[in-house]
DNA sequence: TCCCATT
């Protein structure tokens, strides 16, 4: 039984159907991937808690830096809470993330380091036929080929994750400098860098290449120095900076904070009556939490309701919340469709 | 040339 809800054009479910061993715990122990960098272990529980009971929940963590590695991990103690999980979770878009969730397989040592990076692909070369190349050597896990942020197209380059390591040092043996049918280059294929290690170059480049610094060397000025420890606070999680902090750096201007949530957690509301107003969506999201904003989009001319408004909570759990318990809720004669607001735009 | 899948 294969989940197969919209995960992204780039990512696939290729996880975990019932050939694996039947343990009670392979039926409520889940794997949660493609959380947004700043998801915390509690809000992960708050969302997966709104199903059912947990029997426990793990955010995964870089060792060194703390910093949040994107997935985790949620076992329920009923099978039938995890499974009810994956069918209306697996899928959902948080901020610019689709969270993945499936089954947890058990936890051994030979599925670690499985995780292959494949280079000098045809640029026409799609997800399935990549993993068509590579299925003959094991289970596929993930598969995924990177494209260009703003053409789509893709770069030639891609991951699969293979189920045994064992698997992915046969596919390497099997397809490393091979040309794929039809192709005219070789492909490259090896291990995937370690995920983790990647962190901490982001953020020496990040220091060097700012505008009065390009090149590596002792800190000699106040400002750069505050700077500095800025930055390592803020990559190592140390601790979080202030708004008013961040204001007085100006030599910050222009650098992402990582896990800085913006003003509040944007919920699209669809289906309302065409006399909807503001007063129905405070009374329907005011009891599940802090509500800092709610609009109702109304046509120009007419001045009814398109259908669509938007809430803005403060807190993720209690937003989680509401979506959980008001997507699907009967307003009158209508069903409600509840969701985080996407990026996708809504045309009416 | 590197996508955050094993606590």
């Amino acid at each position: 039984m294969e989940t197969q809800l919209s995960n992204g054009p780039t990512c696939n479910n290729t996880t975990n159907g019932p050939s694996n061993s039947n343990t009670e715990d392979s039926k409520t122990n889940l794997i949660v991937n493609y959380l947004p960098q700043n998801m915390t272990q509690e809000e992960l529980k708050s969302l997966f808690g709104s199903i059912g009971e947990i029997e426990s929940c793990k955010l995964v963590r870089d060792k060194i830096t703390g910093q949040s590695l994107g997935y985790g991990f949620v076992n329920y103690v009923d099978p039938k809470d995890a499974e009810k999980a994956i069918n209306t979770l697996n899928g959902l878009r948080l901020q610019t993330k689709t969270i993945k969730v499936s089954y947890a397989r058990p936890s051994s040592a030979s599925i670690r380091d499985a995780n292959l990076y494949v280079s000098g692909l045809p640029k026409t070369m799609s997800q399935k036929e990549l993993e068509q190349l590579f299925t003959q050597y094991g289970r596929i896990i993930t598969s995924r080929i990177l494209v260009d942020q703003v053409t789509g197209v893709s770069r030639g380059v891609g991951f699969i994750r293979f189920d045994k390591r064992v698997e992915a040092e046969e596919a390497i043996k099997g397809l490393n400098g091979q040309k794929p049918p039809g192709a005219t280059e070789p492909i490259t294929v090896k291990f995937a860098n370690n995920p983790s290690q990647k962190t901490n170059q982001a953020i020496l480049s990040q220091l060097y290449q700012s505008p009065n610094r390009r090149y590596p060397g002792p800190l000699h000025h106040q400002a750069q120095r505050l700077r500095l420890d800025n930055l390592l606070n803020m990559a190592y999680g140390v601790k979080r900076f202030s708004p008013m902090t961040i204001d007085g750096m100006t030599s910050l201007a222009g650098i992402n904070i990582p896990g800085h949530a913006g003003t509040g957690w944007c919920i699209f509301v669809y289906n309302l009556a065409p006399d909807a107003d503001e007063s129905i969506l405070w009374q329907m999201f005011g009891p599940f939490g802090a509500v800092t904003n709610v609009k109702v989009i109304r046509d120009f001319n007419t001045n009814k309701c398109k259908g669509f408004g938007f809430v803005t909570m403060t807190n993720y759990d209690e937003a989680a919340m509401a979506i959980a318990s008001l997507n699907g809720y009967r307003l009158g004669d209508r069903v409600l469709q509840v969701s985080f607001k996407t990026n996708k735009t809504h045309k009416a």
